[in-house]
Parts: structure tokens; sequence; C-alpha cells
DNA sequence: CTGAAAGCGCTTACAG
DNA sequence: CTGAAAGCGCTTACAG
């Protein structure tokens, strides 16, 4: 059982020709029974599978999704392909993963390498580099190509594609509207730079619902975190030198380090403070008090994705129809850090 | 710029064959400076790259690594695929990445979808039904076939190529040492079931460290969770029903478990009881007190797991080593959960 | 019922 | 300096 077994070598072994051999292992009615029959027994004897690469050269389709990703460590962008994986290997695709790193240039340097033929579609968040330059060439040209993009969470209207993104402002607006209703006057915002598409979405989220409720918006209790897992000056500054009865995160980490940092001045929540984050994830869980987060749902993302991506590529009928935008509703988990 | 343009085109665009394009892009010596200046300007300005799938075929390699485990959305697991996708990426392979979900069927599957040629090796992590199984045939025949396999973390001796661990039961002696010399004296254990080769490791050297300091083991400090995030009911119950001063999980989540089960029975750590975990990921960092950990080097594994596969891939002299088994040391990570 | 031929996109040893 | 041919492994329309 050494080496992987060719048509080739079977159809040298039987002195039959390579077509011969292909049909007979497609039971083609083209081919004698027992022709079939002593080829196909003596390619299971021998495990044969035919070999991928030659598939693909012949169907120019690879069966191969391309992911790009900022990063991967952290709960939600490890759960979008967690649902990826699941919904492809379930339609017989498989996942190639890259990680940009959150920059630009390796986005970029990710998506050439893969168009090279390795793939048939994209699903993809944009790095924080990429939003902040506001550059998307390198994902037009992909498109134009005639390789579907789809693209999640971090999205930008600037390209013409199917899209999964969550309600980010409706889910900031519910949050922030939950904590108003329990009382919470002096709710602080630990956001990301406006650049960032979700940050911003769910920053104007914050906002409306504090002035639908008639609290005016006091810049003073916003703070904006360029680094995603940093930022603990920042948000001590603001605990310190302000008087903050709630904090909103658009993370769960920037949650968990507002109540952690609460925690040692010696506030606790959720009674001296009321704390909520967004991201479902492990952190919220096990953090003490647990986090009240908004549901981000990764792998609902995810599989939405690949089933887009992977309508788009199989059914004939949905090639020529419009982009669609596909909204996950998130929803807010109630723990024990809001009241 | 529509549709990739292949080297069939470029031939024809010029009246020349196909082999003179190829040439010429490859800046071959054999070819007229002329001829090679403007195929070179044309395929330039029309993004031409060679097909990778064609590439794969013609050269018997695809410059994709194969990457199986278990699961992916919890720290040590991502953090291995950074490591792995950083080093491929830098070696110009991509990272093909299925996950078994911890069955044993899905691993099968997914290993016998990769090996059709998709990919030139294989990185890989038992699911736990495989290591309860003990079946080991579908590694030990992709590797028949002449394919290289590097197994990380839950390795089995049953199978032999490279492997990349961490020091499991040096780790757990380390942290357990620790525990008893910060005057503990009743320390549980909440492991894994005992198939699990990481389990087993660390089971054996929390016991180690008891011998070793005149410590009787008490069988019934020692609980084993069969699932990776469960295990609440039994926890609850051996620190309700038992004396109980220190922890010791084998992984974060048990230990954050521990954690916030004793501190809802009114118990602080590290005052009233230690607690150490294992893998230093998000869980210990977010949690209060943040956690002491064994830290687990997961990106280190990933990093060095795929080199070590590279390496075989490509180094002639590689070809016929034995195999190595990395052994990545831990570290213990003091934090505020012990004193 | 079986096989030769063309083709997917590329490379390269060999002729001319 | 350029090109025809063979080949990577497979499929399929077409001949015989």
């Amino acid at each position: 059982m050494r080496q992987k077994i060719t048509l080739k070598e079977i159809s040298r072994r039987f002195n039959v020709s390579i077509s011969t051999v292909s049909k007979a292992l497609k039971d083609s009615p083209e081919i004698s029974e027992k022709t079939k029959e002593i080829i196909q027994a003596f390619a299971k004897e021998h495990h044969y599978k035919p070999n991928n690469i030659a598939l693909s050269l012949k169907n120019q389709k690879t069966k191969n999704l391309g992911i790009i990703l900022p990063e991967i460590v952290h709960y939600f962008f490890s759960s979008v392909i967690t649902g990826i994986e699941r919904l492809a290997t379930e339609k017989g695709y498989n996942v190639i993963v890259c990680i940009s790193n959150e920059s630009f240039d390796k986005e970029v340097i990710n998506m050439q390498m893969l168009a090279n033929g390795s793939i048939d579609g994209f699903i993809m968040s944009l790095s924080m580099g990429t939003e902040n330059k506001q550059d998307f060439h390198h994902i037009k040209e992909v498109i134009n190509q005639g390789m579907p993009v789809v693209m999640i969470d971090r999205v930008t209207d600037q390209v013409e594609c199917d899209k999964v993104i969550i309600d980010d402002f409706q889910g900031a607006y519910n949050a922030v509207t939950y904590l108003i209703e329990s009382g919470r006057k002096n709710i602080a915002l630990i956001s990301m730079p406006d650049y960032m598409s979700v940050g911003n979405l769910r920053t104007q989220g914050y906002r409306k619902a504090l002035e639908d409720n008639g609290i005016e918006v006091d810049d003073n209790l916003i703070v904006k975190v360029e680094d995603p897992y940093g930022g603990s000056e920042v948000i001590e500054d603001l605990l310190v030198n302000h008087t903050v009865d709630a904090v909103f995160g658009v993370t769960e980490f920037f949650a968990v380090s507002a109540m952690k940092i609460a925690q040692k001045m010696g506030k606790s929540a959720p009674e001296d403070i009321s704390i909520i984050g967004f991201t479902d994830g492990i952190i919220s869980i096990s953090s003490s008090p647990s986090l009240t987060t908004v549901s981000q749902g990764g792998e609902e993302i995810g599989e939405k994705a690949a089933d887009l991506l992977i309508k788009r590529l199989e059914d004939p009928d949905y090639e020529n129809r419009p982009f669609v935008t596909e909204i996950i509703k998130s929803s807010l988990v109630k723990r024990e850090s809001t009241l």
C-alpha cells in the first residue's frame, strides 16, 4: 500500500486504457460488468481515490474556500471559522485559512496568493489596516476576475458583494437602553476608532439610545481604543476621573477590562457599576461576575457566509442574482454584571 | 481585466508558442530580450500569475499543509493555528484547516479527504474519540503513502512520526509543587479521562509532586471530567463535600469553573483557596482574580510543528532522518489566584 | 464494449 | 532564439 495509486497504474495492471479504468470506476454503463468488477475490486483494495488536484484542473474548480480573517485567537473569529468549516465540509468544500493579522499588506498578499487558482471563492473580514486605509482594490480585482466574495462583520460599502453582518447599531442600542432602564445615568462607552465599521455603528447605537431617552451624550465618557487588547490606561483614566455608573464596551475584552479596573478601585459590579460587553464568548462566561453581553452569533455568521458563497458557486440561478446583505440578529444575554 | 489570463492567451496574442511565453516570463536566457520585454510587459499589465493548481499537478506538490484539530474556538488550538499559519505563510505554504470536533469519524473523513492530493503533509492533534478508541489506522495509512505527519499536543506512541508536545508531566509537577510550597495541603485535581494523553500525564505530574513532598494522594480529591466545557456539578460536589485549600485544573476552563464555584460558596481566592490552571489563555487573564496557569505556548507549538513538517517536505537531508519529538517547555505564570 | 484524442494550465528536455 | 512534444492525473466526446 505504498504511494497513492493512479488510473495509469491500474490500466497497466490490466492492460486496458486509462479511459476504460476511469469509466469503470464511475460505474459507467459503457463498460462491461466483468471489467468493471475486476477494476473496482482492485481499486478498492488499493484504496484508489482520484487525485483532487487533477480534478480541480479538469473541472476548473477546486472545492476550496479561501478565508481571510484579521486574527483567529479570540472567540468571535474562531467561532466564525467553526461555522464556515462545518457548512463547507458538509457541502464537500475545504477551507483554507489565512490571517491578515490586522495588516493591509498581509491581507492583499493573502488574497493574491489564494486567487491564483487555489480557491473558488472568498469569505473575508477586513483588517484594521484596510479599514483605516480604505483601500479595497485587491478585493475589487478578485471580484472582477469573476471570483465571488462574501464579506463578514467588518465590511464596506465600497465593495459590491454578498455580506453577512450583525445588527451592530441595534445591538448597541438595546444594550444601552437596558442600562438606562435599570436606572443608570452616567454610561461610559469604550469603543474602537471610528474607521472601524463595527465600532462606528455600535457607537452610533450608543448615542441614539442616550438621545432617545433624553440623556445628553457626554463626550468625556467616550473613549476609543486602538489596540483591541489594550487600553487599560485610558479606561483607568476614564473611571478615576469621571462619575460612571455603567460601562458599555464594544468588545468583551474592553468590558472585562473595565470591570477589573473598577473592581481594583473598590467598586463592585453590578451594584456600583453595571457592565455590558459585545461578543458572547468565553471571557464573558468566565469573568466574575459573569458578563452581560450582546451575542454576536459567530458560528451563525460563518455558516450563513459559507452558505451564500457555495450557493453562488453552485446554483446557476444564483449567479446573476443581486448581492444580498444578511443581517444576523444579536441578542442581549443577561448575566451577573448588570441588574 | 476580466477573468484570469493564461499562457495560452498570451501566446495567441503575440503569435508565439506557449513554451516561449512560459520561458519569457521566467526570464529564461533562452529567449531574446525583445520577446521577453513585450511578453513580460503584457503579463504585468494583465496581472498574469501562474495557476496554482496547474503548478501543483506539474510539480507534484501543492504547497498546502493540512491541519486537523479537535476544535478551534478555544485559546490553545486557535493559538496553535496562528503559529502554524505564520510559519507556513512565511515559507510559501497555505493552511487548510479541518475540525474533527472531537470525533473519530470526522477525523478519519477529514484526513482521507485531504490526503487525495490536496496537501503535502499533515499537522494534527488527536480527537477525544480517537484517543478513546485507540484506533490510528487512518494516520498510519497516510504515512505509509509517503505523506509526512506531525502530531501535536495530543499524540500517541502507536504512530511513528514527528511530534511536538509540551512537558505536561513536568508542568503539572511544578504547579502542584508550587501549591505545596505555599503551604497548601488538600490539593484537588480536576482532570480529563485517563485515555486523554495530556490529562493522563498531567495527572501523573500531580501525583508525583504530592508523593515527592510526602503528601498522600487522596483519590477523593481527584475528579475526571469528560466534557471539556462541563463538569460544574462534579466540581461543586468536590468542593462542598471535601476540605480543599487548592485546586489544580488541567485546563483553564476547569480552573476558572472551580474558582467561580468556590466564590459562590463564599470562599475567596487566593486566601481560602489557591487555584492553578493549564493553558495560559484569555480566560486566565480575564477572570477575577486572574489565574495562575501553566503556559502552554500554543503558537510556539504551531510554529515548531510547521517548521518540522516543511523541513521534511523540502530538505532532502531530512527525508530519511529519524523522527523527532520536540518538547516545548511550559512555565508557571503566577497571577492573583495563588499567593 | 474499448480506446485514442483532446483538454484543463503549466514546465522543461529536446529539436530545429 | 523558438516551438513541438511529453507529461502531471483525470474526464469525456467521439471513433471504431
